[in-house]
DNA sequence: ACCGTTCGGGAACGATCAGTACAAAAAAGA
DNA sequence: TCTTTTTTGTACTGATCGTTCCCGAACGGT
C-alpha cells in the first residue's frame, strides 16, 4: 500500500455543499469548490471525479443532513400538527438568519439544473416525494390525535405543504419578510382544521 | 440624419427575454442571444448596453406581457373566484405545455439572481407585490359577491396565493406532473370557503 | 533504507466567457 | 454624387471556465 488520503472527503464534501447551497451550479467555479474544500484541483477531481458528480455528491449529502432533519422532525413522536407548524416557522427563521439567502439547495437546483440535468431531476424529486411523505406520516399522526380534522385527503394535504414550502423559500431569496412569511404559515396551517 | 437601423428593438427584447427564460442568466452566453436575436455582438452593446442591462430589459418585458396577463385576469370582469381558479389552472396547464420547463422568469431570476443581484430583486419584488394586490382585487371582489367567504385576511389569503404560485413553478421545473398540481391547486382553493 | 505506489500542488491545456476596437457598408441630406 | 453619420460584422482582448498532466513529496510494506 501507499500514501494515505491527507483529507477528510466527507468534510470536503460538506464543504462543497454548501458553496453550491450559497452560489448555485453555474456560479461555483472549481476555483471556488477548491479554496472552500481546502484541496487543489487534481485532488477534487481524483477524489470525486467532474464538477458535476461533485454536485451530485453534494445533493446528496443535503438530502443525508437537512432533508433527514426535517424527515426526522415530521416522522418523530412530536404531534402531528405540532410537528407541521414547527418545520415551517423554523424554516421561515432559518431563512431570515445570518446564512439567509441561500435557501435550500433542493429548490434551487429545481429551478437552475432540474430542467436540463437527468440526474440532478431525479434527486430533487426523490426529496420532494421524501418530504411528502414524511409529511403524510405527520398527518395521519395528528388525524389520530384529533388535532387535524381538514377534509381533504391527506395525500393532497401533503402535496399542498411541499408546495407551499418551496413557495416560502423562492419568497425569502427575493427579500420578502419574515412577518410576511409567517402570515402566510397560517393560512396554510388553517387548512388543517 | 444617418443610417437607420435595420432591427426592431422591441422584437429584439422579446427574443433576449426568451432565451433568459428557457436557460436563466449565466447559461445564456451572449452568442445565444445574439443568434436568437439575430444581431452581431455589437449591436447588442451598442443598443442594450451590457449583458446585465440586456436582462434587466428582459425581465421589464417579462413583466410588461406575462405577468401583465394575470393581472388582467384578476382585476378584470371575471368574478373574483373564478379569476382565481381559472389563473391557477391555467399556468398550471401551460407550465406542462410545449414550452414546459421554462417555469416563470420572474421566479426563476429569483432564485438565480435576486440574492446577489440588487436591480433583479426590486423588479422580482414588484412583480410580486403587483401580483399580490391583483389577487387582492380579486379576493374583495369574491367577498362582494359572497363566493369568498373566508374568515382569514385579504392581504393574508393574496399572499398565500403568491406562495403557492410560486411552489408551483418550483415543482414543475422538477417535473412533478400536471394532475398532481391540480389536486394542490384544489386545497389552494379550499381556503376560500 | 529502499522500493512501489499514491497523493497533491501548480502549471498548463483548449475552450469559452463578456466586452471592445475597427473598418467596411449603408443610408440621409446636400 | 459626395459628405456625414450611424450601423453592423469581424477580429480580437484579457480573463476565466472545467479539466488534465506532470513531478516532487509522502507514505506503507519489505
Amino acid at each position: 500500500m501507499a500514501r494515505p488520503r491527507e483529507f477528510d472527503s466527507d468534510e470536503a464534501v460538506n464543504r462543497a455543499m454548501n458553496v453550491f447551497w450559497a452560489k448555485g451550479y453555474s456560479a461555483a467555479s472549481m476555483d471556488d469548490l477548491a479554496s472552500a474544500m481546502g484541496l487543489s484541483r487534481s485532488s477534487i477531481y481524483a477524489t470525486f471525479g467532474s464538477k458535476h458528480d461533485l454536485f451530485l455528491s453534494a445533493i446528496d449529502r443535503y438530502n443525508g443532513i437537512v432533508t433527514r432533519d426535517a424527515v426526522d422532525l415530521l416522522t418523530g413522536p412530536t404531534p402531528g400538527r405540532d410537528a407541521i407548524r414547527i418545520l415551517i416557522e423554523e424554516l421561515i427563521e432559518r431563512l431570515s438568519g445570518p446564512a439567509h439567502r441561500r435557501g435550500c439547495l433542493v429548490c434551487n437546483s429545481a429551478i437552475e439544473l432540474a430542467p436540463h440535468d437527468r440526474a440532478t431531476r431525479e434527486r430533487v424529486l426523490r426529496a420532494f416525494t421524501l418530504v411528502e411523505d414524511s409529511f403524510m406520516a405527520a398527518i395521519e399522526r395528528g388525524r389520530k390525535a384529533g388535532d387535524i380534522t381538514s377534509a381533504l385527503g391527506d395525500r393532497a394535504l401533503a402535496r399542498f405543504l411541499v408546495s407551499n414550502i418551496n413557495g416560502f423559500l423562492v419568497l425569502a431569496k427575493a427579500g420578502v419578510p419574515a412577518e410576511s412569511l409567517h402570515e402566510t404559515a397560517r393560512v396554510v396551517l388553517a387548512a388543517f382544521d
